[in-house]
DNA sequence: GATTGTGAATTATTTCACAGCT
DNA sequence: AGCTGTGAAATAATTCACAATC
């Protein structure tokens, strides 16, 4: 039995190759942590709020307070990326807002796939967040008889054998895994195959797929357990 | 504008307190991280899968295998909590299955109300993963007058107002929050008073606490812009 | 005067390497 | 011989502190 060197999931794709940091070569991205990349996606939800407030500046102080975060750390994460702030003054939301979606990959529109059309996968696709955010589901795949065919707003449920063929012609670049966790490797398999290179996974299995595709797990049961482990003490000393 | 420092989310409820780790002193838990915790579950899974398949023993290598984690990671997380397993053989699989369990506080059954009887509410109700792991749905809330009444398994779906009387005569232990982000923040002031001290929320919002209280975010929408970010990019160089 | 941007210090987490059982 | 348990080393992430700037 050989140790599983390549780790695919997107903590570890975050931060891959050079060991090198090479730094501060200011205007212009460098390696970013994971965690540094997710407090982004908060940053960009207060801002938002902000905008719609016609906040004009706001200090790190202060958004770091609204996303939970401390304000060094707010303005690391962004030092990152560039120089937003005005010294004395704060950052500027409505510069800022689109800096960070252009940062974060939101300010183009990516074509979904959504695999499963259960209970997870119908509340998914009401879930009409993604839509606003530029996530567009292209397409609805399921095997049972008695969904496909079904239209859900403007796509119609295709049978399982139309995953590849839905995924080509819609472009998909991302898939949505909702199927059973018997199923999960399997399909993210073909997905693979078919030219998605980032997967968000709902079923309670790790999925093997080549190094240059992305996972995201959202797991439930997980998070359920996390939970208890705190409510039974397990953090602390006995 | 004051800083927020009590952070009350479950990454830094996890390690709270005594910053002298108060190192090895064998037989009975110490301070555990959460991506620590986390992985537990990990291991938990696939040792009931090996447990199912029958298998005695399965050594670091192969358990860490089958999570994606390396092996001495998974023997240190271990070592963390006993020696569980027998050098030259590995761990054993029947013994260390109910112990995780233990560890994990998932031996025990929990008592939870669902807050919100939506697409989102209906998925994880129908989810029948949590009853299988101990996670008891006692009470579902909504305040939509066409749920309210309704019979979901069990129980019957209560008006907003029975949030607290339901919380206290069910002896909920923990809230599941499936409610638009405009009321999410209310919900969980109510819950917490109602007495209930750990959250999984739904909400893309951040949920403001006593540090009492642990709250596990599941945020879809950033789970997707984490993926963005790969795909657009985001973690290389220019 | 306020607030950013960031090297340096601190703290946390992971990985290594190997002694110690079975 | 094989595999665990664990200090020590390495790496990563966060926080601090303060000079630079508006």
């Amino acid at each position: 039995l050989k140790e599983k060197p390549p780790q695919h999931h997107i903590c570890e794709s975050f931060h891959k190759a050079s060991p090198t940091p090479s730094k501060h070569v200011r205007n212009g991205p460098r390696k970013v942590s994971d965690p540094a990349a997710r407090r982004l996606s908060l940053y960009l939800r207060a801002l938002e709020e902000l905008a719609a407030e016609e906040r004009e500046t706001v200090s790190s102080l202060e958004l770091a307070g609204r996303c939970g975060i401390n304000a060094p750390q707010l303005r690391k994460d962004l030092s990152l990326f560039g120089s937003f702030g005005k010294r004395g003054f704060g950052y500027p939301v409505a510069e800022l807002v689109p800096r960070l979606r252009e940062i974060l990959g939101v300010s183009r529109e990516w074509r979904v796939v959504l695999v499963g059309a259960g209970r997870i996968g119908a509340a998914l696709f009401e879930h009409g967040e993604f839509r606003e955010r530029g996530f567009l589901i292209v397409g609805v795949i399921d095997r049972d008889p008695e969904k496909i065919g079904r239209r859900w707003g403007d796509v119609t449920i295709q049978p399982a054998e139309e995953l590849e063929g839905t995924i080509t012609r819609e472009g998909a670049d991302l898939a949505i895994l909702a199927v059973p966790a018997s199923e999960a490797q399997a399909v993210a398999g073909r997905v693979v195959k078919a030219g998605v290179r980032a997967i968000l996974n709902f079923a309670p299995i790790r999925l093997d797929v080549p190094p240059n595709v992305a996972v995201n797990d959202v797991n439930i049961g997980l998070e359920l357990e996390a939970l208890a482990f705190v409510l039974a003490g397990g953090t602390e000393a006995p």
